[in-house]
DNA sequence: ACAATATCCTGCGAGC
DNA sequence: TGCTCGCAGGATATTG
């Protein structure tokens, strides 16, 4: 599931093979897929364009165009974007491919189909419901400790809605959302305001440290994810609960739980997790 | 105002 | 063997 590290990686291998890159003409095999403008559109607005930079909000790719629009994209669960030699076999799923000048593609695959795509001027993307909400960028400087603290206060919400919800905090998924509660030590169903100072303190650095390790292994790939060039990333490896329900903690030896809260399977252990 | 649930979609594993 | 069912989950819409 692309979030922040994995998308940050998709980010960082594309921009290095994508970018001065012409776009010769786009196919377009689920319409479903663009969001905005419609495919007939798209294709006649980005052919003939180059892509110059790959930003990355949250779990939101955008590709900037040299004719003044962007090109948004989120993966939600199982998108993908690959700079692929065109000669390579379509996969399934197949959405939507760009044809590039240097005879490879840029390919959309998404096999749940949640995955979308938008062009519109760079300076009306800051109106798009979704991506203009989010808040702040965990890894980046303007995500404070005191900001989070005051973002949590009298907070009714489980910790774990709390640590989902894009706006409170930009780019945090399922996976690290467990991940990033084990590493803090506290349980995912804790009312987001009862944390304590000294959990604040963990909970931040927890999210700051944790996320930045998964963007150095470049990514989960604990079902589908690849980067930007279909290579897997190894932070899968690294999982303290995620995926790991009724084995031991590697802490404690309790066996982890799993339970739903705000409706998401929830790794933990019940007694670090308090 | 907030919280829980349904929705979209496909593939896969469990159970019969 | 082949069917049904539940589950996986990001974001949004809807219901409570």
């Amino acid at each position: 599931m692309p979030e922040l590290p994995e998308v940050e990686t998709v980010r960082r291998t594309l921009e290095a093979k994508i970018t001065g890159r012409k776009i010769t003409g786009v196919t377009v095999n689920q319409a479903a897929s663009i969001k905005s403008p419609t495919a007939a559109d798209l294709i006649a607005r980005v052919r003939g364009m180059r892509f110059s930079t790959v930003r990355r909000r949250g779990k939101y790719l955008l590709i900037d165009l040299s004719s003044g629009d962007t090109m948004v994209v989120h993966l939600r669960m199982t998108g993908r974007l690959v700079y692929t030699p065109a000669e390579e076999p379509l996969p399934k799923h197949t959405h939507v491919i760009f044809h590039l000048d240097d005879g490879r593609e840029l390919r959309f695959t998404d096999q749940r189909r949640f995955g979308c795509i938008w062009v519109m001027r760079e300076d009306e993307t800051g109106s798009l419901s979704g991506l203009c909400s989010l808040g702040p960028e965990p890894l980046g400087d303007d995500f404070t400790r005191k900001k989070l603290a005051q973002s949590l206060l009298g907070k009714k919400t489980k910790i774990k809605a709390f640590l989902l919800d894009q706006r409170n905090i930009a780019g945090i998924g399922n996976i690290y959302a467990d991940e990033i509660l084990f590493a803090g030590g506290i349980h995912p169903e804790r009312p987001a305001g009862s944390l304590s100072a000294s959990e604040i303190n963990r909970l931040f650095t927890s999210i700051k440290d944790i996320l930045h390790f998964a963007v150095e292994q470049r990514g989960t790939s604990f079902s589908d994810y690849v980067d930007g060039v279909g290579e897997k990333g190894s932070h899968q490896n690294y999982l303290k609960v995620y995926g790991r329900g009724g084995e031991p903690c590697f802490r404690c030896g309790t066996a982890i739980s799993v339970t739903r809260v705000g409706g998401r399977s929830s790794h933990f252990c019940s007694h670090c997790q308090v």
